[in-house]
DNA sequence: CAAACTTATCGTAAATCTTACGCTAACTAT
DNA sequence: ATAGTTAGCGTAAGATTTACGATAAGTTTG
């Protein structure tokens, strides 16, 4: 028993995006220090936590650094601590990678929120990332994968109980858009008659004066996300219930 | 910028018991290295992690030291990493107690509920360890009262959303002490017949076939938690809601 | 251009759930 | 015996959820 010597503290990042059909998450491909190894191609961004330096700060930085964003939607997933998520290899590649002599690399997990814009799309792919569909995922370096499962199932939950799907639309946005959101990141379906009434009655949403353009069919209102009433709402009422809600 | 150097990484627990009447806390009292410095007096249980050891079992085993149970529920509340959380003095003593020469501490806080029997009071009292209730708690040593507020925010939430409640109680409980339990850590008065309706609709709680005894009123029935059925209902349903419930 | 197609948006009624609160039962303390 | 307490049952009014009908307003197709 003796207190751990040369270990890292990292932060990586799960950074979502949605493009109007299926949920995204940024990856990138990782430079190969030995390229006959076999290790996994894509990777969360991430990196090692500075002196002087938060964890949420380190996240900030590395999400500004993949996305060139500075305000986004920042989420602790959870510590991954098994000494054994980086070894041979692996570990070889990210002390090579960092300059570090690192027996063991503790790295804590952030979800991130974006809205996929054209402005965002071109930064990303042009620092060779790549918006990949969550679906279609079936190997991440590392333990890279585990860290994106852990935070898909943190983002279903939220997105039941607080309105972080908002993160991920543009700020005027149809209830059809919200509605397919949810759906896709759920897997559900919903019937569009309750969901914009249950919407609306919330109070949370803004309708705006204009409407789609071009579309196929009766044009829908766009509506902004009134966060000050969400605010208002949380402070007096709402408790969410195990067993349903306790509104005592 | 650079990668940090002796930094440790630690846990510190906030062990929740309920006796019936009030949420409390368990604090150590911890040994000076300098009489005359003003540091707090009491403080979390916590340790460093150690070499081959995750944080979950870091926290296991501060667990079991401070109170001599194995199976305790633990969850991770926060990590603490402001790099001045432990500074001049404080940091000194954690350098001193610890034998190692950091200079920066993280720390994982977790919480732990456990249920307040004669066992685990007179182990833990036998350790110099104090129950103390948890609104009469104005300061504690480092950042440990913040850690304790983002427990104590945390527990309410779970409180609501998931059967936490029944680690607090002993095996066999009464109704009313469960509304007790929620009402003291909940701060809000409950309506003793909508409780009992709303639980018991739940389907998670089996009748046994004994009664109080020796009670100035009606003899309770005493119940178990069915975990069995709660697990069952969670895979099935439950969508808790922002906006209250999905069930399309 | 009319018909077909699609989604928006409004409604409504049945079913379910929540909430407030009355009432009797069964104990102990006085 | 009486008063005081909580257990435990019930019920009715009010809200909320859910399923689904119907019309509106565009584009695409033939």
């Amino acid at each position: 028993m003796s207190i751990q010597m040369n270990q890292s503290l990292s932060v990586d990042c799960a950074v979502f995006g949605f493009d109007g059909r299926t949920l995204k998450v940024l990856l990138i491909e990782r430079r190969y220090y030995a390229p006959d190894t076999q290790l996994d191609r894509l990777k969360l961004p991430g990196a090692m936590i500075l002196e002087n330096e938060t964890l949420p700060n380190a996240a900030i930085r590395v999400l500004e650094e993949a996305t060139g964003l500075r305000k986004v939607y920042l989420k602790q997933i959870d510590i991954f601590s098994d000494p054994a998520r980086v070894s041979g290899e692996e570990l070889k590649w990210i002390n090579r990678h960092h300059g570090t002599h690192s027996e063991r690399v503790v790295t804590v997990g952030y979800y991130a929120l974006v809205k996929l814009d054209d402005r965002t799309v071109a930064y990303t792919t042009a620092k060779g990332a790549q918006w990949v569909a969550v679906e279609s995922i079936v190997r991440l370096a590392m333990d890279h994968k585990q860290i994106l499962s852990a935070a898909l199932t943190l983002l279903c939950r939220e997105m039941c109980q607080s309105p972080v799907a908002f993160e991920l639309l543009p700020r005027k946005f149809t209830i059809r858009q919200l509605q397919t959101l949810y759906g896709a990141v759920l897997g559900i379906e919903i019937d569009n008659r309750n969901f914009r009434k249950k919407i609306l009655a919330s109070g949370f949403l803004c309708p705006t004066s204009e409407h789609e353009q071009g579309v196929a069919h009766k044009p829908a209102q766009y509506y902004v996300f009134n966060r000050a009433a969400y605010k208002k709402a949380v402070k007096e009422k709402l408790r969410l219930g195990f067993i349903d809600n306790w509104r005592y």
